[in-house]
DNA sequence: ATGAAAGCGCTAACAA
DNA sequence: TTGTTAGCGCTTTCAT
């Protein structure tokens, strides 16, 4: 293996104007520059990089951890990570916790022992002080979910207004019962859509039914088995704004089990706008989480907190609009919002 | 930061006894040992990994270059990926090439700088000649395709033979027309389908017609399009074999825009199983990919080619079956081995 | 603008 | 079974 010291012999110079060359080469005068370039050239030398990650107690890699990787909603936010570390020479190590909380408190350790110089949380299950404890010492943002009681760098939506929109929709195109079918109510996330689909149904002058409201987690699975519930009232809802588009597929295979038709018998808005909601039967209309931006973003933000210590903690909004397919009818033309 | 000469003094004894509690706990007198993890704890002694990588010229940590990740398919494969590494205390390094072949070079640096002990390809791009300098120096897996004239642990299914069966069930269901949409014919893998294919239809005494055979790359546009085709031929395919679920997903999709219905006026087959695959209206049927499977067997093999320096090449072929749902009719029932 | 040299913290060969 | 010690290859401070 060449290393460091082969280059400067050659070169004739020592192996801290070699380091220089590599690190800061406006530091060095031109001629040495080259001729130690050359040198490498000839040489092929490559630097040790683990030499160096030992030295400077940095990897330039980070850490993402995500419940799940096989969840598109979650890969595409890992993509848009992934793209904007690479365009800085950054690396990402995958923290796939498959929603486990002590697999998540395990890879905290990468970062106190330095594995990795930053982190991105995808996921929120993490107690409060352990984060709070962590954010001072190392740069860390958190995306899609977002805490009270922590001060951290934030990527986010604005879920109120964004279920607000998903539910006016459903009014606006003449709907009286109108369902929602949350995700875990232990997601801030999953309480402000719930708040702006309350806000609408309000607003609107409709009449609040409580047991049109119910409790998903997500998964295709949940919203069809709370569909199943649904259509057991006596009064069912002509609407359904389901919290996710796997649980919004739930709700009209739920509904297509039943001979009922979507849309015609039932108008349904979903969320995420995951690539799957344009090729399902028939295409979802959904609120469009702009995934991979957000995993850009935030992958953004951590560069711009690593590079500079004095960094002060963001929360960044990013935009999201409602989707329109055929899930709910063709009666509305065009974008809202 | 505590460090190792702390706790060695702590203990009263020599770094090398302490570091020889951490990495070969038997090797130390039970007393000593307890002595030493007693300073470890009270001293909250945590190691610096980096100084170890450094030492030991080994990160722990392997990279998986994966064309896109927001593909289910491959995400299913990262997955498996993951949970054999984590269970074996082994980080996963992503690297996402969004198939981009200069960027699928530029990571094998990773391992030329020993960044990670080794690789799993997940995507076939590399020149055979890099390979096999690769594969000589370096433990390297191949996932889900494979190659001729490189000599590389790989892990697959017998793609002839699922095609064949993909074929051979449409052809039992009594179709005479069979179409196939192939994957890339780029890659080995959609040409031996194609072979499965080729074989059922000779066996079976059907007329081969060129026209029914189409070359898709595995996205839902190219089914949706390569099927519009196929429905413009004056004597239309009454069933089709797609060598992906995306790519049949796009088929039924182009079929029903037609007017036409799936099942009854049209039969499909597709491939891999995705999570969605199962959620599409009609369920489709398909050959199901031990994705999660194939992730963690070639893990596994990883594992045991890092472990072991004589480790011989090997060529797993995992199992597959033929999931029957509703894209094709209920004429036939059970699994089809 | 460049060089000399002191480590970074750990591991493992060798000695006892 | 345990200790001594020489590095691993690079970065960076300090001196020139």
């Amino acid at each position: 293996m060449v290393k460091m010291i082969d280059v400067a012999k050659l070169a004739n110079v020592s192996t801290a104007t070699v380091s220089r060359v590599l690190r800061n080469p406006e530091s060095v005068k031109e001629t040495t520059r080259e001729k130690v370039l050359r040198s490498i050239a000839e040489l092929n030398y490559q630097p040790n990089v683990l030499a160096r990650h030992f030295r400077r107690s940095k990897t330039n890699t980070i850490l993402v951890i995500v419940p799940n990787i096989e969840n598109t909603i979650f890969s595409q936010m890992v993509q848009g990570i992934e793209a904007a570390a690479a365009q800085n020479n950054f690396r990402v190590l995958l923290g796939n916790t498959n929603r486990n909380v002590d697999k998540e408190y395990d890879f905290l350790n990468l970062l106190r022992q330095r594995q990795v110089d930053g982190m991105i949380l995808l996921s929120g299950k993490i107690d409060n002080q352990t984060l709070n404890e962590l954010v001072e010492q190392y740069p860390v943002v958190l995306v899609s979910e977002y805490l009270e009681g922590v001060d951290i760098t934030t990527v986010c939506i604005d879920n109120v207004t964004c279920g607000r929109i998903a539910a006016e929709h459903l009014i606006k195109l003449g709907h009286k019962r109108i369902a929602h079918i949350s995700g875990s109510k232990g997601t801030l996330l999953s309480r402000d859509r719930l708040i702006g689909y309350l806000q609408a149904i309000t607003h609107s002058g409709l009449k609040l039914d409580d047991r049109l409201i119910r409790e998903g987690d997500f998964s295709f699975e949940s919203g069809y088995k709370q569909m199943q519930e649904l259509l057991r009232l006596e009064n069912r809802p002509t609407a359904v704004f389901a919290s996710s588009d796997e649980m919004a597929m739930g709700v009209i295979k739920a509904t297509k089990d039943q001979g009922l038709k979507v849309p015609g018998e039932l108008a349904v808005v979903g969320f995420d706008n995951i690539r799957f909601s344009s090729i399902f039967d028939p295409g979802i209309t959904t609120v469009a989480q702009p995934a991979i931006e957000m995993g850009n973003t935030s992958m953004e933000l951590l560069l711009q907190h690593l590079n500079d210590p004095s960094f002060q903690h963001k929360k960044i909004m990013l935009k999201s609009e409602l989707v329109i397919r055929e899930s709910c009818g063709w009666n509305v033309k065009g974008k809202v919002e």
